[in-house]
DNA sequence: GATAAAATTTGATTTAAATCAAATTTTAGA
DNA sequence: TCTAAAATTTGATTTAAATCAAATTTTATC
C-alpha cells in the first residue's frame, strides 16, 4: 500500500550490469550538503542528476505567495534531478537537503554517455520514471480528495517508513512541523491541532 | 505557461526515425470507442498501450466514495497507458473516452520489441514520460495551494487549448459540469457558482 | 547558563467550500 | 412531440480548515 506513495529507484544501481554500475560509480562526484542547504533551484538550468548517498532531501514547488508544496522527500538511495534533464528543460521544483547529507553528481555529459551506451540504464529509468508518475498521480487524488487529518495520518506512515532504522520501535520522524504541513498540504497550526488529537488514539 | 500543464507525446511520432514509425504503424491496430466507453480499468494488468488518433480520453482515480479524480484529459496525437506497462504493474488509474475516439493499440509484445530496437524510441518515451511527471507536480501545487476559482480559470485555460480548433472563436469546450468539476477537485454545485460568477467578467 | 530567536501550540474568529435540498433546464427515448 | 430522466443551477446551512493573535516551548548563541 505505501510502495503507491513512494520511489523505488534504488533498484537501478543494483539491477544495474556490473560493467555500467562500476562506470556510474567512477564518474560519480561526492558532495557534502549541510542541513538546509539548497541543491538546486527551480527555473534555473539543470548541469545533472544526483543520486543521494545518505540523509534526506526535500523536493518542493513555491508558489507567488511563498507557500511551498513539498512534492517529495528522497531518501539514500534515490536518484533524483533527474526528470529536468530528461525533458530538456529548467528545473521544475527546488531541492534542498533536510538532513547533513552525501549526495553524488553526474554531469549531464556523462549522464547522457552512460544514457546512450546502457539499454540496461535506459529501460531502468523508465521503470522507475512510470512508478513515480504513478506515485504523483496518487498523492494528487489524496490531495483532493482527503481531509487534512486522513493526509496527516497517510504522510505520517509514508515518513515512519522512509525513517524506519533497525528496528520499527526506534523510528524516529526528525522533520519540521512546516515541512510536514507542506508535504500534507496544510498550515502548521491545522496540523498541530491533528498531531495533538492523534497522540489520544 | 499552459505547456507546464499539457502533455506533449504527440512529438513521439513525429520525431521517430522512419523504419521506427512505419513499424509502429504497422503494429498498430486501431478501434473505435463510443462516449463513455471505458478503455482500461484500475487496478487490471496492462495488455498494451494506446495512441489516440482522435477523440479524447479522460484518466482518473476513483476513490472509496466513489469521487474520481481527474488525473488528465488526452488529445489525439497522445500515447497513454504506457506507464503501467513500463513500470510492470497494474494501471492505476481508469481510462474513458469522453468523445467517440478512435484509439490504436500496440501489445506489450511488440511495444517491449521496439523498445528494445529503437534507442531513439526509448529516449524519446524517457523525454515524454519526464514531462508527465513535471505536469502531474505541477497538478499537485496547484490542487493544494490554489482556490476553487482559480483552479477553474486554470481549468479552462487547459480545456480551451485542448479543445481549440481552427479559430480560436469557433472553441467549444464539450465537456460535462461533473467532469470539469473531478479535474478540478470540486463538485459540481461549487463549479456552477464559480462559472456562472465567470460570465460576468 | 542566560537571553534572544525560532518553532510550536493553543485560542478565537472568519471564510471558502461542501452538503443538503429543491427548482429549473437540457437531453434522450418512446 | 411528449415525457421521463439526467444534468445543471440556485438557495440555505453546515463544516473543515485557514487566518489572526497570543502564549508557550524549544533551540541556538553569546
Amino acid at each position: 500500500m505505501i510502495t503507491k506513495f513512494t520511489f523505488n529507484s534504488q533498484y537501478i544501481l543494483s539491477e544495474l550490469p556490473f560493467n555500467d554500475r562500476e562506470f556510474l560509480e567512477q564518474i560519480m562526484v561526492d558532495k557534502k550538503y549541510r542541513k538546509n542547504q539548497p541543491i538546486f533551484t527551480e527555473d534555473t538550468l539543470p548541469s545533472g542528476i544526483f543520486y543521494l548517498q545518505s540523509g534526506k532531501v526535500k523536493k518542493y514547488k513555491m508558489d507567488n505567495d511563498g507557500r511551498e508544496q513539498i512534492i517529495y522527500i528522497y531518501n539514500a538511495g534515490e536518484f533524483f534531478g533527474y526528470s529536468s534533464v530528461l525533458s530538456e528543460s529548467t528545473y521544475g521544483d527546488t531541492a534542498v537537503a533536510i538532513e547533513n547529507s552525501i549526495i553524488s553528481f553526474i554531469t549531464i555529459k556523462d549522464f547522457n554517455e552512460i544514457l546512450k551506451n546502457s539499454s540496461s540504464f535506459s529501460r531502468l529509468l523508465l521503470k522507475s520514471l512510470s512508478h513515480e508518475f504513478s506515485v504523483l498521480a496518487n498523492l494528487m487524488a489524496v490531495l483532493s480528495q482527503r481531509t487534512v487529518r486522513e493526509r496527516v495520518a497517510l504522510n505520517l506512515l509514508i515518513l515512519h517508513d522512509k525513517y524506519k532504522v533497525d528496528t520499527i520501535e526506534n523510528t524516529q520522524i526528525l522533520l519540521s512541523r512546516s515541512d510536514l504541513a507542506n508535504m500534507t498540504g496544510t498550515v502548521i497550526e491545522t496540523l498541530a491541532r491533528v498531531l495533538h488529537d492523534f497522540k489520544h488514539d
